[in-house]
DNA sequence: ATAGGGTTAG
């Protein structure tokens, strides 16, 4: 102990004024009992040269000299290198301002000895040099209390515990308003662990703790994602008598919030209720936002009306949280209007407001609005943060408008917006989707250069990248390299890699990395399951695609949308459509939902079957209910009337799926130009060629090749020949049946 | 309380 404080200077004993130089002392109280007498005292070198320890505490210890003119002279002295006061004359000080009660110049004053390596003392020492002259016990706990909170603030927790252990030993009682300080504090710094063995000491010291204390604590778990650990100390100290109340529930259920576990919240507000505590509007935000971030809107919004229902009033942070559910639901009506009704009841829109709206609109891709909510922001003096301008530049990023991204990026830095992590997440994983990997790593090196943190989702969205350009090497260095790193695989990192192998058909590696995820204490999810059990069906393993789908069923888990729609398309392609159709009605039983993908599944499937009647029966099945046609579905059928060699309607189904709002993308020109060449309309499909790539969509090999032969089979060479330059320029490499082209060439 | 990553269909 004794190490913290080391201490250089011998002291003496305070309240013994030996000192042979009493002139000096009295010389100086003179001075500074006249009016100015500190300036006068700054400009008489001859007293100052006589100037000691015992003066200067002859001085402070006088009581013909006001607590004002003392403070000036002990000021004057502390900035005077030669003079520096000692430990003496600064608890000399203490005492005086202690008779008159300036509590905060206290402070002030053992914060200078706080902060003074040469001044540090144990406790001990200290008290015994105050206590050489008083007796005053109540004193000498004051103190100890202000010590004990000057060494907190300063972040000084160890010295601080010192101070409390003295306090203990010297039977002092102990104030859990003292204690509070510092457990605020550690947790503050998330230094949890000293927080929950400081509180272990209090308890054991003897210090009535109450739930006041407990719950500083729990909240120090549950942030830290131990909630159970939480609940444990909770249930250990209802033992001893002490009872949660509304904040200690709340921050229970926002530690389960927190792990993504709104069941378990659910059940603490039950068990609050039971104990006859209402849940606030606390209890119900937390609910909703943890039903939010597992994408469970409705249920979300059902728990804020419930809310309102109890009479409970919105606040600018339930506002917040309906505007981001009616915004990610997609109405943006809703979301405008809950907008305008928070600005009329008189709750003012703040920054995260703004942000939601904008990213809803973004996605609705209605600029218009975000305009005008940016001058709104600007009349409000909202200023735009970072991650208004994430939103922004994944806005760009999800276009594949890397360009853009980048300059927004660059334009952001320059005004003095730093970029985080997630920025960088977004454009790396932008730089990805775009097949850029060269970009996206260097972004990745570029983090490390400027000091931004790398953190789980950087890695995984690097390795997916990686993965997706079938660079498994680079992939499985990423993910080692996390683990040097200490960033945590998660979820997202196992399902990317066993995703790898399945679609690689390297089951037995998919199956080992299932395992492992297990033994890391990663629990599998819906995304893994469907991951796997697309694995097995792609990879002829359809009865073991059926037994994980049964075992899933059974264990209770929530089967979604693609679940149903991976096992339908594998039905599918065995042209066992009875079971699909079975599938399909079990799904609807079940409440999950039937979508455009399902659809698209029983439409191609009765395409390739011929079965017309039925391709219209499905159509007219979607309308009713209110499943949406994408690009899929028009592609489908435009392919099936292209091959089926009526051309007018499939162009009549491209307007019309123009006019849906669905772009057509590579596949359904593929289908389009390869219709018009297998009837000899060449420039009909050199025009569609041109106009997919005026609108940015890049040819793959098989529409490349398809063009080029059909140029070269009536004669147009020259045209071919550019046609392959371009092609190989745009870093396609050419298959067998254009090989006669380099011949040619040559 | 707002932003970022993984699974299905042509």
């Amino acid at each position: 102990m004794q190490m913290l404080f080391p201490c250089r200077q011998t002291i003496s004993r305070i309240h013994t004024p030996s000192n042979p130089r009493e002139d000096t002392a009295s010389k100086i109280v003179q001075v500074l009992r006249k009016n100015s007498g500190i300036d006068i005292l700054k400009h008489s070198p001859l007293i100052l040269s006589t100037l000691n320890s015992h003066a200067v505490q002859l001085v402070l210890s006088n009581s013909r000299l006001p607590l004002r003119s003392c403070l000036l002279f002990f000021n004057f002295l502390r900035e005077n290198p030669a003079h520096k006061p000692d430990l003496v004359a600064h608890l000399t000080l203490i005492r005086r301002l202690y008779d008159e009660r300036k509590f905060t110049d206290i402070q002030f004053v053992l914060n200078c000895i706080a902060n003074d390596v040469d001044l540090r003392t144990p406790v001990s020492k200290i008290v015994s040099l105050v206590e050489g002259g008083t007796d005053d016990s109540i004193f000498v706990q004051k103190l100890c209390d202000m010590l004990f909170r000057v060494y907190t603030d300063n972040g000084m927790f160890e010295e601080a515990v010192v101070v409390f252990d003295y306090m203990e030993i010297s039977g002092f009682k102990i104030l859990e308003r003292i204690c509070i300080v510092l457990l605020l504090a550690l947790k503050r710094c998330n230094r949890i662990d000293m927080c929950f063995s400081f509180f272990r000491r209090m308890v054991g010291a003897n210090v009535e703790v109450t739930i006041y204390s407990t719950t500083i604590v729990i909240d120090g778990f549950c942030r830290r994602g131990e909630v159970e650990r939480a609940k444990d100390l909770m249930e250990k100290m209802v033992t001893k008598g002490i009872e949660p109340d509304v904040f200690t529930y709340n921050m229970l259920i926002n530690g389960f919030y927190i792990k993504g576990m709104v069941e378990e919240a659910i059940k603490m507000k039950a068990i609050m209720e039971h104990k006859g505590f209402e849940p606030d509007v606390v209890t119900y935000s937390t609910i909703a936002c943890g039903l939010c971030k597992l994408k469970r809107y409705e249920e979300a919004k059902m728990w804020l009306f419930t809310m309102i229902g109890k009479g409970l009033t919105h606040n600018l942070v339930t506002f917040n949280i309906l505007i981001n559910i009616y915004s990610k639901i997609g109405n943006l009506d809703e979301a405008n209007r809950l907008f305008e009704e928070m600005k009329k009841g008189g709750v003012r829109p703040d920054i995260v407001t703004y942000n939601t709206l904008i990213d809803g609109y973004l996605k609705k891709g209605n600029l218009q609005e975000i305009m005008w909510l940016f001058e709104e922001m600007e009349k409000g003096r909202v200023r735009p943060d970072i991650v208004v301008y994430n939103i922004l530049i994944n806005g760009y990023c999800k276009k594949e408008n890397l360009e853009e991204a980048k300059r927004l990026f660059e334009k952001m830095e320059k005004g003095g917006v730093r970029a985080n992590t997630v920025t960088y997440n977004i454009l790396i994983d932008g730089y990805c989707k775009k097949d850029n990997l060269d970009e996206a790593k260097w972004l990745f090196e570029v983090m490390e250069k400027s000091g931004v943190r790398r953190n789980t989702v950087t890695y995984n969205t690097l390795i997916d990248g990686y993965c997706k350009k079938d660079n498994l090497e680079e992939a499985k260095q990423l993910f080692e390299e996390m683990e040097e790193g200490g960033v945590r695989h998660d979820i997202f990192t196992y399902s990317i890699l066993i995703d790898v192998y399945c679609k690689k058909n390297k089951l037995e590696e998919a199956k080992l990395l299932f395992e492992e995820m297990e033994e890391s204490a990663v629990r599998p999810n819906i995304v893994t399951y469907n991951t796997l059990i697309d694995g097995y069906c792609k990879n002829a393993k359809l009865e073991e695609a059926e037994r994980l789908f049964g075992e899933m069923e059974k264990g209770g888990a929530r089967l979604d949308t693609i679940t149903y729609n991976t096992l339908i398309d594998a039905y599918c392609k065995e042209e066992k459509m009875e079971q699909a159709y079975k599938l399909r009605n079990r799904m609807e039983a079940r409440g999950v939902r039937v979508d455009t993908v399902t659809y698209n599944l029983l439409i191609d499937a009765s395409c390739k079957k011929g079965d017309f009647k039925e391709v219209e029966r499905l159509f007219e099945e979607m309308e009713k209910k209110d499943v949406r046609g994408d690009k899929v579905t028009y592609t489908i059928l435009i392919d099936k009337y292209c091959k089926k060699g009526n051309l007018t309607k499939a162009h009549k189904l491209r307007g019309v799926m123009e006019v849906m709002g669905s772009m057509p993308d590579l596949y359904t020109y593929a289908s389009l130009i390869h219709g018009e060449l297998s009837f000899g309309k060449l420039d009909e499909a050199l025009k569609l060629f041109s106009e997919m790539k005026q609108r940015g969509i890049i040819p793959n090999d098989f529409t490349y090749t398809t063009i080029i032969l059909g140029l070269s089979k009536q004669g147009r060479l020259d045209e071919a020949l550019r046609l392959y330059d371009e092609m190989i320029e745009a870093g396609i490499t050419p298959n067998d049946r254009v090989a006669f082209i380099q011949r040619l060439r040559s």
